[in-house]
DNA sequence: TAAGCGACTTGAAGGTAGAGCA
DNA sequence: TGCTCTACCTTCAAGTCGCTTA
């Protein structure tokens, strides 16, 4: 397959997404293989950087080129990702006390020993820093004082201090290390070039320029408003498509059948607070305000299946008009609702139809009941037991609680790395009594299998529910659902994205994270901010309870948070992606993409000047902002050291990159092979110019591998840059605008306006894959995905047996139709139409096994919910008739609701 | 001015309801 | 009716980016 990428201004990108996603699959379920390479980084902190930044103004001399091979050899075959702190060193004392180890545990003292291997590797290469800054060229554009380069000279000072701790700690371990890395390496090596040679999708060469339909865009986007987002309503008026048979509607009023008393209660306080959006809505026009009156309709239906049902809710608007801004699927009488199968109508609250506040406040009103807290612990049964070394013992309900949740892993991945099992266990002794830590002293004598037997047993009880016992359930979450998962904001009922508070655990930190198995503690109350308005019903505590604060701040769009205890983030509570504060966040999103459509020309023309700049901060810029234009890549913000080791752009270490002047028959192209976010690995061969091969030839000259390419940029810089050039641009804006752009151009390409509904929906796919190629969304492969395959692959054969039947039948009755009555005549017809339908059939099925196998590796879902504006599959969908629920799920389609009312057949990006 | 924090978006994994099939 | 499989949905980790603080 063959897609254009849109933003590729010279040759053809070659991406290999087989091959690539081979070795990413490899690298996620086979634990280290393919991210190990990745880890191999050493990672230089911000202060070193800084400090390499000073000294480059001292230096003039250069490394000879033999040296630098040395270097990048070495470090190739040590592989490391050198991260200091007490911790490890402590997780390295478990690690030599844990001896006797199982077979599989032995694996991860290798990569133990591995590490430190690593780290003596860091010394050395601390030293050929060091080395290296006094002979890197200047460029001589910064000061620094004094002060400061003796803090830096501390910091280094205390580095080498720890470096020499560690070494002493990795005397006392086995030196075999060195010939495993090496050959792992070569493996991974290996299965780079097998990936390589596997078969490839490719991202077509496209012409930089803009194509001469850009012009037409431009023209069109230009007679948008200029004032912002609400300039994307140029094809609101195209939305009757679907919504003219509403649109004189007066507003539905809530069904009486309402009788909850929560229900009730919050519904009371709606007039209230619909007063105080009202009056909030002071500023906003008459006639606006008086448009704003009818805005609460139900969904509008797009298929001609829903035209059905149009006439239910003519009948109610002529029942009494009380509370009748507040409509939600809850609110819906049983009338209301659709027969089993069909979508539940909706009262829609056309927040896009209303002018937008700019004071940066996010609502006037807001009440809700807090969020839900995860069940207490509940003890194991007595008969199940915990071992120690052979021993039965009882453990403490806390520590008990900690050791189910390694039991609950023991067959996952993550119990086979040392990381995740020393942290776990370090975390496990901390919530052990006194005696219990006396005596369990080691992991692997520990055996948790029954409890891990009980627990499956669990799941299987679980899965093998009566039907009464599912519905008993069902009703019960629906309930749960009722009371936590709503609130009442600016006189709307809205659903809340994530009401539950996340329940303890062990945390699974992706790729090669260092905090990996960690205890994720139990929240409180105590713990939990709520944020709610002062006039509304402040949500209660559970019993014995109190929060930690109730605040009334409705500048944040959150209703409670609290900081999880592995990495001291702050966790939220938000509304859903359906919600009105979510939805004009997205369209205001995909609008500054618009913008930026107006002016990329000028930003393109601009960085390939800046390609030739003096000053080498500059350049790093431009050549940075082309891959990110280009390619697709996220900033690469810094990272710390007690996260996974993984970069964007601007975060691009030398070895993530390399440079061939001819490669398959190419001129200069650079490889790029990294761990991007989630330690997803992205691997791309692309064609550049020869300038920014050069200037990346420049950026790379007397660095290390572990060294930055781009060390005169950071994302903060970029950014600032990138507003000067358009307001409200950023680099994540590109990656929006990138993808949308794609996706309309290879719509356009890909379908084919006479090809029946299935070849429509294919060709849409494939539209959407060469985004999630662009974007590098990968998947594992499914499990079961060649199963899946092989079973579909025997449907179509005998679907094809049974067209040669049909054909075979109607050969035979076309004869005997010929010399006939009229019977026979019949007959020969209903045989011709039998075929005809099972041709049909066959190839539904054929195309849905080009689609599935193409799809195999590469996840839809994240660019359809993420970076294409939806109001270019809306409009694809109403300009071709294909039925919209044929892109959009049930859940989709909430979100977009927005864009589905707004985007006619004719809308363009 | 770098570092840290807060608020939000983006992202893949994993569990499961229910569609589809024998 | 029971079983299989997959599309959907939830979960929570990991990004981005703006603002504040030291």
């Amino acid at each position: 397959m063959s897609v254009e990428n849109p933003t590729s201004d010279n040759d053809c990108d070659s991406r290999k997404v087989n091959g690539n996603k081979s070795e990413h699959v490899n690298g996620m379920h086979n634990g280290y293989s393919s991210s190990e390479k990745h880890k191999s980084s050493h990672k230089s902190s911000s202060k070193d950087k800084h400090r390499d930044k000073e000294r480059d103004h001292k230096s003039s001399s250069k490394h000879s080129s033999s040296s630098r091979d040395k270097e990048k050899h070495s470090s190739k075959n040590h592989s490391s990702s050198h991260k200091s702190s007490s911790k490890d060193k402590e997780r390295e004392k478990e690690h030599d006390k844990n001896k006797d180890r199982s077979e599989k545990e032995k694996d991860n003292k290798d990569k133990d020993r591995h590490r430190s291997d690593k780290d003596r590797h860091r010394s050395d290469k601390d030293r050929h820093r060091s080395d290296r800054d006094k002979h890197r060229s200047s460029d001589g554009d910064k000061k620094h004082s004094s002060s400061s380069k003796d803090k830096e000279h501390k910091s280094r000072d205390k580095d080498r201090e720890n470096d020499k701790h560690r070494k002493e700690k990795d005397k006392h371990r086995s030196d075999n290390s060195s010939s495993k890395d090496k050959e792992k390496h070569s493996k991974h090596k290996e299965k780079s070039s097998s990936s390589e040679k596997q078969e490839k999708i490719k991202l077509e060469p496209e012409e930089y320029k803009e194509i001469v339909t850009t012009n037409n865009l431009k023209q069109e986007i230009k007679e948008e408003s200029e004032d912002g987002f609400m300039g994307g309503n140029t094809t609101v008026s195209s939305c009757d498509y679907s919504l003219s048979q509403f649109k004189d509607e007066p507003m539905l009023e809530m069904a009486p059948e309402e009788s909850d008393e929560q229900e009730m209660s919050l519904a009371d306080r709606k007039t209230a607070h619909k007063r105080a959006a009202s009056e909030s809505q002071e500023d906003i026009p008459l006639l606006q305000r008086k448009k704003s009156k009818k805005k609460i309709k139900r969904e509008p239906s797009y298929n001609s299946e829903d035209e059905e049902e149009e006439e239910i809710p003519k009948k109610k608007k002529k029942k009494p008009e009380k509370r009748k801004s507040i409509k939600t699927e809850e609110s819906s009488s049983p009338v209301k609702r659709k027969k089993k199968g069909e979508e539940e109508e909706q009262e829609v609250w056309k927040w896009w139809e209303e002018k937008k506040k700019d004071d940066g406040t996010k609502w006037q009103f807001l009440e809700h009941k807090g969020p839900l807290f995860a069940p207490p612990y509940e003890p194991l049964p007595s008969n199940v037991k915990f071992r120690y070394d052979g021993k039965e013992i009882r453990l403490s309900e806390e520590a008990e609680e900690v050791a189910g949740f390694y039991a609950r892993m023991l067959d996952h991945d993550y119990t086979t790395k040392a990381t995740f099992n020393n942290n776990f266990f370090h975390d496990w002794k901390k919530v052990m009594t006194s005696e219990e830590a006396k005596l369990i002293k080691d992991l692997s004598k520990c055996d948790f299998k029954e409890m891990q037997a009980y627990f499956q047993m669990l799941s299987e009880k679980n899965k093998n529910r009566t039907k009464e016992e599912k519905a008993a359930l069902k009703a019960k979450n629906e309930e749960i659902q009722k009371e936590f998962g709503f609130c009442i904001i600016d006189g709307h009922k809205e659903k809340i994205g994530n009401f539950r508070i996340e329940p303890p655990g062990l945390f699974r930190g992706r790729g090669e994270h260092p905090k990996m198995g960690m205890l994720k503690k139990r929240v409180m109350p105590e713990d939990v901010l709520i944020n709610c308005s002062k006039d509304s019903k402040i949500p209660k505590p559970p019993s014995g309870h109190k929060w930690k604060e109730v605040k009334h701040d409705n500048t944040v769009t959150w209703l409670a948070s609290w900081t999880e205890n592995v990495q001291s983030q702050a966790k939220y509570v938000m509304l859903n992606p359906s919600s009105k504060l979510k939805g004009e966040k997205d369209w205001q999103k995909y609008e500054t993409a618009r913008k930026l459509h107006k002016c990329i020309d000028k930003i393109r023309d601009q960085y390939r000047l800046d390609w030739k700049a003096k000053e080498m901060r500059v350049r790093q810029r431009a050549v940075a902002l082309y891959f990110i234009d280009r390619l697709a890549l996220r900033a690469g913000n810094e990272k710390d050291d007690d996260q996974a080791d993984t970069v964007g752009c601007c975060s691009l270490r030398v070895e993530h990159i390399e440079l061939h002047k001819e490669k398959d028959g190419k001129e200069f192209v650079v490889v790029f092979d990294f761990l991007g976010k989630d330690s997803i690995r992205y691997y791309n061969e692309v064609p550049v110019e020869k300038r920014v091969f050069k200037n990346l030839e420049l950026f790379m000259e007397n660095k290390k591998d572990s060294d930055d390419l781009f060390d005169r940029l950071n994302t903060q810089t970029l950014n600032e840059h990138l507003k000067d050039l358009m307001p409200g641009l950023t680099a994540k804006v590109f990656r929006t605008y990138n993808a949308s752009i794609t996706l309309q151009r290879q719509l356009e390409e890909l379908t084919d306006p006479d090809a029946s509904v299935p070849e429509k929906i294919l060709a849409y796919n494939r539209a959407n894959r060469a985004v999630a190629i662009l974007c590098n969304h990968q998947r594992a492969v499914p499990k079961g995905h060649s199963k899946s395959m092989e079973a579909l692959k025997e449907k179509i054969q005998a679907k094809r047996d049974q067209v040669d039947e049909a054909e075979e039948d109607v050969r035979q009755a076309t004869k005997d139709a010929k010399r006939g009555s009229v019977k026979e005549k019949l007959a020969c017809d209903k045989k011709k139409k039998a075929l005809d339908r099972l041709r049909d059939q066959l190839k539904k099925l054929e195309l849905q096994e080009t689609d599935r196998d193409e799809n195999k590796t590469i996840a839809l879902g994240t660019s359809k919910l993420n970076y294409l504006d939806p109001r270019i599959s809306v409009s694809w969908c109403k300009k071709h008739g294909v039925p919209i629920e044929k892109i959009y799920n049930k859940t989709q389609r909430d979100k977009f609701r927005w864009a589905i009312d707004m985007a006619g057949p004719d809308y363009i990006f």
